[in-house]
DNA sequence: GTAAATTTGTCAAAAAATGACAAGTCTTAT
DNA sequence: ATAAGACTTGTCATTTTTTGACAAATTTAC
């Protein structure tokens, strides 16, 4: 794994496209998005639909899975965020994800 | 803080429910709630609704406060599983709260 | 066996997310 | 100054997701 962005994921994509000079409506348009609506995934607004990934993993020649993972990040961040989930709450909710784990390995025999 | 179950909240409420000697049904009725979903809520297969928490705390005696972050680890522990995210990445994430933090404090100036 | 308790399936209603478009602001070149 | 392009914001219909409700199983305890 590669360095993962310390910012949200809709600052991301415009990182990426003032980089590449591409304009809301051109990038939009190869999303198939509406330009407005990229604008507030850009300003944290909206969500970047998670379906699209793989377009926008193209567009800008990113590997798909950091992609991913700088997608999935921002997602579970945002939702430390929106809960004001401390650290040590933070562990609790870690184990807990453990847990489901082994409930779904024993699911599974 | 005291201990935090390491249990799936629908498991908890279950817990709690069978200590007490409760049926669904009437736990459901006080929770104004149908019995079939609090079924489907016990065993994972809904979520429990948030605001349905300070019922829930008072029914049973419990600390909301507590209750709460119960709940919400529960939230993002169930997150972290369904993403299938690791500890390596959730640490990611949590920096990425950290940042959106920081963004909402410069907001506040 | 049957009565109560629980689970499962289904579906309409409510709520949340998304797409689309109009109208606004801001910037910059002329 | 203003016209053009880039971006932002507000709104609303549509779509998707979640929830509530009820009927019909299945399981459990007697």
């Amino acid at each position: 794994m590669t360095s993962l962005m310390n910012t949200t994921f809709g600052e991301y994509i415009r990182l990426l496209r003032n980089e590449s000079g591409l304009t809301l409506t051109q990038l939009a348009a190869k999303l198939n998005l509406d330009s407005a609506n990229l604008s507030k995934i850009e300003n944290g607004k909206r969500d970047f639909d998670e379906k699209r990934l793989p377009k926008l993993s193209e567009i800008f020649s990113l590997n798909l899975k950091e992609l991913r993972n700088e997608y999935l990040t921002d997602q579970i961040g945002k939702k430390i965020y929106e809960t004001n989930c401390t650290k040590q709450l933070l562990e609790v909710a870690e184990e807990k994800a453990e847990y489901r784990r082994t409930l779904n390995k024993e699911k599974a025999l």
